[in-house]
DNA sequence: ATGGTTGCGTAGCAA
């Protein structure tokens, strides 16, 4: 099962970009970020058409997320638990894989949850921005705590807006000054490694230059002036399934590109089915 | 570089 995530940075900008994109990379679970779009305006027909079913957490001018998936979602979450009259439409959340029997066997897929986030940009340092993107990095950090303590398959997904490393800038001095490698945004995310979360792309390189974001200012795409901002954090059970990591770097190349590239992890699923248990004594870990 | 660019929506903010 390949799960991608785009901030597309406006979804009605980017629909021809996101449907030659999705043709090419054919994923099976699609989580973007600032759609930018109230909901009714998304263009719901152009991912359906693609065979996608699609959940919206969207808003006027600003923010927004979505899931597209192949396979049907139950139980979505809109925004993130634990923020009260939070008017910035940042996350979402749903259950993929509904319990289907594999033919001809007695084995299932056990459920994936996946989350679609777009964490505050904070800048600049010390203000308000900043100090409410510390808060939703807690209060993120809160309920993946929760989320892991069930054991189950959940991958979070999307825009952190969070340098994790020197090793995530090209000129890691330019962003010492910047929200998204202040120490306190690095040790966020340093704390939700600390839950058990597996970072993706370091599951599969050291490199450092594995970037997501290029900004449209200076040249930065042809400079490789690049960040790691997007990632891909799976619950243990869900890394335990990891085949492949992929950037789709060239993307930035397109023409009307977003800042942001495509970033996937492709988890083996087969390894994931388990026998439809009738015991009356079932152990878990 | 007190700048540089893009999207949304049509001024100026957010990134």
């Amino acid at each position: 099962m390949k799960i991608a995530t785009w901030n597309v940075n406006g979804v009605r900008a980017r629909i021809e970009a996101i449907v030659a994109w999705i043709k090419a990379s054919n994923p099976d679970i699609v989580c973007l970020q600032e759609t930018k779009v109230i909901d009714k305006e998304f263009p719901l027909s152009q991912v359906e058409d693609l065979g996608y079913h699609a959940v919206l957490y969207g808003q006027k001018m600003f923010h927004g997320v979505a899931i597209l998936s192949k396979l049907p979602m139950q139980n979505i979450t809109y925004g993130l638990p634990g923020i009260q009259d939070d008017n910035q439409a940042r996350y979402i959340e749903a259950v993929i894989s509904p319990h289907q029997q594999i033919e001809s066997t007695n084995m299932y897929n056990r459920p994936i949850c996946i989350a679609s986030l777009y964490a505050p940009n904070g800048n600049p340092i010390g203000s308000e921005k900043f100090l409410y993107k510390l808060s939703w990095m807690q209060h993120l950090e809160k309920h993946a705590k929760s989320k892991l303590a069930s054991g189950g398959m959940f991958v979070m997904a999307g825009d952190y807006n969070i340098i994790p490393s020197h090793r995530d800038a090209q000129n890691p001095a330019s962003w010492e000054q910047d929200a998204l490698y202040h120490k306190s945004s690095k040790a966020a995310f340093r704390r939700l490694i600390y839950l058990g979360f597996v970072d993706a792309i370091r599951a599969v390189t050291d490199s450092d230059q594995a970037f997501t974001f290029w900004n449209y200012k200076s040249d930065s795409w042809r400079k490789n002036n690049g960040i790691r901002i997007d990632h891909i954090l799976l619950s243990p059970s869900a890394a335990d399934n990891l085949n492949f990591v992929g950037i789709e770097d060239l993307v930035r190349s397109w023409n009307k590109p977003s800042d942001h590239v495509p970033l996937w992890a492709d988890l083996n699923l087969a390894s994931c089915l388990v026998p439809h248990i009738n015991h009356r004594y079932c152990l878990s870990r």
